[in-house]
DNA sequence: GGAATCCATAACCTGTTGGCTATGGATTAT
DNA sequence: ATAATCCATAGCCAACAGGTTATGGATTCC
């Protein structure tokens, strides 16, 4: 299995798809319907991204009636911010052992 | 011109290269041939996903002789962290609706 | 000078992916 | 009951992406 951030970055790679994830993040559950009106494209299109979006874990669905209804999953997010942090760890270590390797040399 | 966000997660979305990048997160700056002798792949391919993170801003190289090295650029991840920051802002800002919202029905 | 090394680019191939239309199941409206 | 609406799935297609080998320019080594 792949790791959590790897499925994060694959699905958020599509603009499409980001988008109709910040427009469930920005305003709220959605239903299908509702998402497709301002998608730009056809409604089994945006199906299949809720699909993927869902998948990862982006996104919850609830069905009620005939409709179903999309929510974004804001927690999902939790491992593209770890990767991010430690990144940004390493790049820190990297630098204390530079600092260390000074002030070796100092002395 | 596509946002930088956008830019970032389809650099990042490929595997092989994100495994480059965290290299040069980890173990700093490399020469061409130290990353294709640990990437599993061709050094032409190594060389294309190079131009990829240096296109996103992500690595910079530097000629030295015949080899060029490059290094991680870690503040180029900045537009990831604004992006998800504003997602997580979103939310904040429906939940302070709704708080408002059940505000006012109490009164 | 000639050979070898390092890297980038070109040309090509193949799998994946994001879009479409068609269709059908489930629900609601008439 | 019939028609209409909502959505998901299937099947198809074109574009793109990531890999390969081949090649050549620049530099270093003998």
């Amino acid at each position: 299995m792949p790791a959590a951030h790897d499925v994060l970055f694959r699905t958020l790679a599509d603009p499409t798809r980001r988008a109709i994830f910040e427009r469930l993040c920005r305003d709220g559950e959605q239903t299908v319907g509702g998402l497709t009106s301002q998608a730009g494209i056809s409604q089994p299109a945006v199906s299949k991204h809720l699909g993927v979006l869902k998948q990862a874990g982006l996104v919850r669905d609830r069905h009620e009636g005939r409709q179903t209804h999309y929510s974004a999953q804001l927690g999902a997010l939790a491992p593209l911010i770890d990767w991010t942090s430690r990144m940004a760890g390493f790049w820190q270590n990297r630098f204390d052992h530079l600092e260390d390797l000074l002030k070796r040399m100092d002395q």
